[in-house]
DNA sequence: CAAAACCATGGAGTTGAGTCAACGGTTTTC
DNA sequence: GAAAACCGTTGACTCAACTCCATGGTTTTG
């Protein structure tokens, strides 16, 4: 598909898109037609897309997700070390996932007094 | 305390402190020596700064968070609806959290499968 | 008491993650 | 067959969250 309908389809605008295939973090072939220069994106890009939002969430930075998409299914060429990567990776992301969900019991706390409290005092 | 000891017990910068609080996140008072300009900050600072470290693990931004802690206690002074607030919040951290624990998820798998590897094919 | 360590203020610089604008070309649509 | 909608490329720009630097004071320490 072409980078617009993947843009609606993916709820990202173009440039977005681009910069994200400027990271590695999606390719696009040049498509049939050879009259224009028009990229074809596959259709997993979305799957993709919505891989990196998770990533995202879980407070990944784009640098590493390249890393994790570039060097680790590569089957590691140099002395790279995924297993210690991953584990680093994994340790932060549980770090995060904790502390999110201590705010998220104070958030609803929150939400819980101000439900309690009549509208005048 | 001052801003030194309370950097190092948090473990930010000075530099980020002062940030916060221009932000509005902390507060401090003038000091007790007249003689100086240093400022004093509560015991209780350090407990602020976890929670806004929680919040940020959690996806808020520091507007968002000084809204939280400026509208919210402040007794709903105008016209301000802290509760459709709350509930948007809310809502935006669970879904982080879902996306997060997917990822944690891939990346398990992810470390799974390179330990199942055997070094050399 | 002098050097080292600390403090406040102001403003400039950095980094990550996009976003925008301009250009010239290509398809689609009315 | 034009106008509208789309495409790629380049480079500048924005915004949030810091971070650094310079200046000029104040404490602490050897």
């Amino acid at each position: 598909m072409r980078i617009g309908e993947l843009a609606r389809r993916s709820g990202l605008s173009r440039d977005t898109l681009r910069f994200y295939e400027r990271q590695g973090l999606i390719a696009s072939r040049p498509g049939t037609e050879a009259t224009n220069s028009y990229r074809d994106y596959p259709e997993e890009a979305l799957i993709t897309l919505d891989q990196i939002a998770d990533a995202q969430a879980a407070g990944m930075s784009i640098a590493d997700l390249a890393m994790l998409m570039g060097q680790l299914q590569a089957a590691d060429p140099d002395g790279f070390d995924g297993e210690a990567f991953l584990d680093a990776r994994i340790a932060e992301v549980e770090a995060r996932i904790t502390r999110a969900e201590r705010f998220l019991e104070s958030l609803r706390q929150a939400r819980a007094a101000l439900a309690a409290t009549p509208v005048l005092r």
